[in-house]
DNA sequence: AGTTTTTGACCTTCTTTGACCTTTAATTAT
DNA sequence: ATAATTAAAGGTCAAAGAAGGTCAAAAACT
């Protein structure tokens, strides 16, 4: 985990525990100072660790007393699987897959144990096939297993 | 004698003895580079001397600070698991497989939900594939799963 | 002959950096 | 007071850099 990136991106989520709201504000150039990186470096996190998929939305303004306002968002029972499943498509990447899956956990849909049923199940090295059948085939099981999830859900609230 | 990939095999393995976690990360270039040869050879050496038969879990990411991470499983020996695995061996049907899991939810190793997202996973309407395919699929799936728990159990139930 | 290993050319993904742009707030000049 | 200017944020995009991946042909074993 050497790399930057990855870095800001922890630094960003472990302040999120001082933030029961789940709102935050940084200041780019700050961070960026911190990091002692570009200040376009903090766009990049924010735009590949902190999307919607991801759970989070960022807003932002300009100017003096500009900021850049992160929130994590709060699920909604009953759509958020559905949510996902729209998102995976016909075919999904490998990390993708892995961020969904790492997200599952996060919000407590899944246990840790089926977490890692998943991932394995999805792990490239597991599925012998050419890239892109790969990815078809991952997004297949990723939503038949969250349909299942959904299901079994169902079933238990409603009796 | 041996040849190159042995040799590479023999000091990736050796480098656990320093993991007691099991867990390692090498960098491909540079190990290449250590051996002198094509990068892809590392490649080769993974696929075929570390995969899941053979008990290792193989993970990876590019770009900058990328790595290859390679899990040693833990397994515990006699395990009826184990079994299972060879059981399954290329290639397995829908039915057979069906029945494996339920044979492991009435053995009380997976629980229902469990259960309920291995069948998903490996139904043949998921698994849009020729039925060849299909069966090594699910073979790999099946196995990887199986194994991804007995790595589970084993380190949670402290080595 | 058949299988396994080795190599290399080419590809994809992910990260980092920097030059240039836009928006908003604060200050200054009229 | 208002308009013009300046300062203070943040935004965009493309290029360069840093890994790792794939595939098939050639070479080396058995």
């Amino acid at each position: 985990m050497a790399n930057l990136s990855d870095i800001i991106e922890d630094f960003i989520k472990k302040m999120f525990d001082d933030m029961p709201e789940g709102i935050l504000e940084i200041q780019r150039n700050e961070m960026a100072n911190y990091f002692q990186c570009a200040p376009s470096q903090i766009n990049y996190v924010l735009t590949t660790r902190f999307t919607l998929e991801r759970g989070y939305f960022v807003e932002s303004r300009r100017g003096g007393g500009g900021y850049i306002r992160i929130k994590k968002l709060k699920i909604r029972e009953g759509e958020f699987l559905k949510e996902i499943i729209e998102y995976i498509g016909e075919s999904i990447s490998g990390s993708e897959a892995k961020a969904i899956i790492e997200r599952l956990w996060e919000e407590e849909v899944i246990t840790e144990r089926e977490m890692r049923i998943l991932c394995a199940a999805i792990n490239k090295y597991n599925l012998p096939l050419s890239p892109a059948d790969q990815d078809m085939v991952r997004a297949r099981i990723m939503k038949a297993v969250i349909t299942a999830l959904m299901d079994h859900e169902a079933r238990k609230g409603g009796n």
